[in-house]
DNA sequence: TTGTAAGCGTTATCAT
DNA sequence: ATGATAACGCTTACAA
């Protein structure tokens, strides 16, 4: 019952391939032909065949990049395996997903990245951004190029990219001090373990976490301290934070770093600690069985690789541009009854 | 790259509708030259292509049918959203969605939609069974005629359903009161109040809570009432539960009737009650934000919807059965915070 | 500028 | 039992 090509190219006395040309803009239509096969098309509610458009599309290359530091992530692989099956769903595009991964944060390992991305002649990139000048202009010279650009899990301003695919940090700082209103709803002394300083998303949560700790009565935050990501780090700053503020009663931290923190906690002997962390790697989900840690708020990374690849599909093949700016994931809440 | 089947028959030297015979047991083909056939495809590791598939399946009539007391019901207004965005995302395939929905629990009217699904020509169905024998015949009536079915949101025993998609039960209950563990992890004295003692989705709920609750010290359910998931029943049963236990320091609600009841709570001027309830109609959130309701355990409806259409797709199209016998929703908890 | 025809992979029909 | 051929909707190289 849909709408075809064909049908159109009928009812405008034209043939097929002048249809294709008006619909898709590819030129070379004459003006008052294009404008009439357009209105047909918009008045018989014209969508295109996704079989159709496949099968045709077997014969490009059709291949889109994922440039983030991958290796020996956790999180980078949950997100990597939504989407490789994003990319599976789409196979009969003959769409396939290149990976560009390191293993450090490095400015120019990531331009080194994109740029093989882009030789390797990719329709996409869903890059996960250092906040760095060079990497903007980067971007933007990608976009330049042609290349739809997203970005994953972490942002980058001034750029031409699409939209981007990932946590609300804020959001996710508030709901983790949502969950100590309900647990500890007074008499809150908070210390924060951050990655780093210089990570926007670190501190959206931390300004999430502590715009809700405000609100509870007799509550503050009295510490912040970084973990850069280090287990080892987080524990010895996790440390000298407790023995200097023996106030403290909740944890929050909000990176990576629960592992090496905690285990700062236990050594000092405290028991009456609120521990809120994000995210669920194997070791967190073994901390919140062993009720170390009481909740995790989590940004689904598996949902952000998939959704990553999707809304690159769309922009890429059916040039429909994503439906909001912010693609953001839902904020899950984790506890020992429901991981 | 992928194999094609017009490769396989250049392989095994016979015509691509011989290759279409063997690969999909059409008969007609010598067994030895069946076996070649399927022993090169083996080989090769040759899957069919999606959109070869779909254009070819466009001649055919391909639809589901869903049959649920849909009417006037926010829950499976969602799962509704749910299944026809997963059919759409089929469209290139023909596929199109019949709904049966009416408004009551009654066997006679879900065995005239099941009938009426079958008179349509459906090669799948999703429905939410009452757990009658009827029903189960009548079920097992449909697989016999080769119509593949699932269950969603309630499952029903001894029939050739395919598996179950919904609401793990029992861990929502479990997880309602993990909650309650880390809100009020003592001296907890629980009233639940049920749907009906006859639904086995509600019971395994209560069972579940109760497990938790047992857990905690000097704590126990003092009370179990029904609200029939009507708001008024539930305002009556929870007053007079409210009345008569004055211990009662919890409210659970394992289905419906949150509404109700907590305005009953609200007119008995009970201020340290906690409350937990289970799914997030718009009342329910509502009550969310007004701090009448602590936290809500979800059961995700739309992904119901949605992967009950593509579990059937996979089973009816592709002839995959579905991984697991029952596909069990993430219970999601929700607070005020990431509503 | 426009039309024609072939091709993508699978399935169904009709000969043989 | 098997092969040939057309059909599904879209794109594109090439011819007009």
């Amino acid at each position: 019952m849909p709408v075809t090509v064909k049908q159109i190219a009928e009812l405008a006395g034209v043939s097929r391939g002048t249809v294709d040309r008006a619909l898709n803009g590819r030129g070379n239509v004459r003006p008052e032909v294009e404008k009439r096969i357009l209105k047909i098309a918009e008045e018989m509610g014209y969508t295109p065949n996704r079989a159709g458009k496949a099968l045709a599309y077997q014969r490009k290359n059709l291949s889109f990049g994922i440039a983030a530091n991958i290796e020996g992530n956790e999180f980078f692989a949950d997100l990597l395996r939504g989407a490789k099956v994003a990319t599976d769903e789409y196979s009969d595009f003959g769409l396939t997903l290149k990976i560009a991964g390191g293993r450090r944060y490095d400015a120019a390992q990531q331009l080194r990245q994109l740029s093989a991305l882009q030789a390797a002649g990719v329709s996409g990139i869903a890059v996960c951004p250092l906040n760095l000048p060079e990497i903007e202009e980067k971007i933007n010279s990608l976009v330049a190029a042609g290349i739809k650009v997203i970005t994953v899990n972490s942002d980058i301003e001034n750029t031409g990219r699409l939209c981007y695919v990932g946590c609300n940090y804020y959001q996710s700082g508030v709901t983790a001090g949502g969950m100590l209103r309900l647990m500890r709803p007074q008499e809150v002394k908070a210390g924060i373990v951050t990655g780093s300083i210089r990570m926007l998303g670190h501190n959206h949560r931390m300004k999430g976490f502590s715009d809700m700790v405000k609100t509870l009565p007799d509550s503050a935050v009295v510490d912040v301290c970084e973990s850069l990501d280090e287990q080892e780090i987080a524990y010895e700053e996790t440390l000298k934070m407790l023995k200097s503020h023996p106030e403290i009663n909740t944890l929050y931290f909000a990176a990576a770093g629960a592992v090496g923190g905690v285990r700062a906690a236990v050594d000092l002997g405290l028991s009456d600690l609120t521990v809120i962390s994000c995210d669920d790697t194997r070791e967190i989900r073994k901390m919140v069985r062993l009720g170390l840690i009481q909740a995790t708020v989590c940004q689904q990374p598996y949902q952000q690789g998939y959704r990553a690849v999707q809304i690159l599909f769309d922009a890429v093949v059916n040039n429909i541009p994503p439906a909001q700016e912010f693609c953001y994931m839902d904020n899950i809440i984790r506890i020992r009854e429901n991981l």
